[in-house]
DNA sequence: AAATAACACGAAAACGGTTTCGTGTTAATA
DNA sequence: TATTAACACGAAACCGTTTTCGTGTTATTT
């Protein structure tokens, strides 16, 4: 086991001083061709590395930045953490991921966890206890330590600092619209509980599609799921009694698990009944018929997010400028919906 | 903007050294009652922590573990993150995660990045490239330098060092078995080329229980995937000229496509053809008909593997004794086999 | 020959902690 | 009263860098 070489080792070796390695390794101006030359031929010979923890604590930048997201089993959230990992390592940074499983209490302590020197900054997504008690305090101490934040997705307006989003309310908006000038008529929604900002956004849109439209809203045709969990008799007792010819679901499982249900009922997709889901993932994409749905480009988001965060790391200027970085959600057109 | 608090701050404020100050925060028997109520006190209201990153220079432990792995956006690999995270998180670790995208360079660089003091040892698995060349220095590099490895799943006997993998041949075997004991005759196996260890240990136990049995080996049953990228038309066209009545997939992927095609050409699924794939991730949980497959069980590999590693970094002694850890893999029965 | 400039390098502080060892003060002992 | 022990604290080294500033040696200028 050869152990890492450091700059004192090289100064020891070569009977110079630390600073003059230092330097001579730099390039610098000050030292002599020979010095260098001696001097990085050693460091190349025995692979020296500067340690990173000596220069983080030097200038006090650690090139790491903190994603904390609810849950990484889930296609969403991994694409985001691909496009942030891509974009970071491309800018020299590392990625060091906390989960929060959908907890106030662990993503407080994630956050202190890094907050002391391990990071330069935060990308993060609420967990849904987070939005749900609507305290965040934690997020406002790391703001006022300094430390830039940048929220996606799962955002709250009580929180200076850049977000990106997309526009959940216009992807429901152009899905339901789909459905309208489809001639869909019995078009109901399958979404989760309000407290989560995205969720209510989607609802959002999908009444102003309906209110714009001849239909009208019909209350009882949505949907609110009482917890993130699947619950598959609540949706097939759902679509049983409402009996709707369009379904715009929140995400994928709800339309995936919709549509087995129907056509073990045997009707015919999207003829008798249509289905748009929201997010891009594996599952749409490979279901049976492929789903229609509203793609929310989470790898785009989270290059967004990095950007974002490391300009404002690397920015000397502490402005206190913050902006909301709004993405275009696009209609993925597959089999679920008629074409 | 408060700025973070310091040792030198408060023994500034308090009129006492900084070794006192430090003592007195870890209730040192060397420091009067009077002295530490009052640091404590101080240290409380100020909302001192001390900086994660001296520490670490001075300890030259950083409490981080990195985590390079071929490709995030891939249920296996994202559970066995969530298994890493859960268990490195209780034990007071951060994970830092690389992509290394099936690259070779990547993989080098980006372990090269880690290896300098930012991360205390490294669990990866890895990519389909380094597995191709053969090349292992920078591996053995890092494990010279005495810092820790565990590899998980794509592993290599060329490196010594703590490995968990599932026992893929097994798998296989019992799948193929399945098969048999269902009577199907016909059994195809889709999978990628051998230069992936798991594929590999996968055909292994394949053609293992065929030859067991009175069918024996038909090697034109055996589809070799070109690349780890998904090409529907081959296949297709395979199953078409073969026609199995039975197909282990290697992932749930090919699986699923083979399932939508067969399908679509009117055949029944158990029935005229059944389906086993590998990783238990969500597609196979909703695809139609749910997909029966050998589940790899990511998370428990995560926490194995992150358990490995930490005994390791925090034991003291120089053992230069490896284990490998095998997990076994089950079977779980959904509907697109007879049962 | 004396003054000045350029050059090449080293000493030391700093980043924020931990830890060893030394020391001045007080209390207990002989 | 002199000696010793216990107590409470501080000085300083250390982890591995970077960077400022000072300085001795040589080369250039007048």
């Amino acid at each position: 086991m050869k152990a890492k070489i450091t700059l004192k080792d090289i100064a020891r070796e070569l009977e110079v001083s630390i600073s003059t390695v230092s330097k001579a390794l730099k390039n610098s101006e000050e030292i002599s061709r020979d010095t260098k030359e001696k001097v990085q031929a050693f460091a190349k010979l025995y692979n020296y590395k500067p340690n990173n923890i000596a220069i983080s604590l030097k200038n006090k930048r650690t090139k790491n930045i903190g994603v904390v997201i609810p849950d990484i089993v889930h296609h969403f959230f991994t694409t985001v953490i691909r496009g942030i990992e891509k974009y970071a390592n491309a800018r020299g940074y590392n990625v060091i991921v906390c989960l929060s499983e959908e907890s106030f209490d662990k993503e407080v302590i994630n956050m202190e966890m890094l907050a002391n020197g391990s990071i330069d900054g935060f990308i993060m997504s609420l967990s849904s206890e987070t939005q749900q008690k609507g305290d965040y305090n934690h997020l406002k101490e790391v703001t006022e330590q300094g430390i830039p934040v940048v929220l996606f997705d799962r955002i709250t307006q009580e929180v200076e600092c850049d977000k990106v989003i997309i526009d959940d309310e216009l992807g429901a908006y152009r899905a339901t619209k789909k459905f309208i000038d489809q001639g869909k008529k019995r078009i109901a929604l399958i979404t989760t509980d309000d407290y989560l900002s995205v969720s209510k956004a989607r609802t959002k849109g999908y009444r102003k599609a309906l209110e714009e439209s001849s239909l009208g809203i019909d209350e009882s045709k949505i949907l609110k799921m009482p917890s993130m969990e699947m619950d598959e008799e609540v949706i097939k007792t759902f679509l049983d009694s409402k009996n709707p010819d369009a379904v715009l679901c929140v995400n994928e499982i709800f339309a995936v698990c919709g549509m087995r249900w129907v056509q073990k009922k045997g009707l015919r997709i999207p003829e008798d009944i249509a289905f748009i889901g929201f997010t891009d993932g594996v599952l749409s994409k490979y279901a049976n018929p492929s789903l229609t749905v509203v793609a929310q480009h989470g790898e785009k988001m989270g290059e967004e997010s990095a950007k974002m965060l490391i300009d404002k790391v690397e920015s000397e200027a502490e402005e206190e400028t913050y902006q909301t970085k709004i993405l275009e959600p696009t209609l993925v057109i597959r089999d679920s919906i008629a074409h």
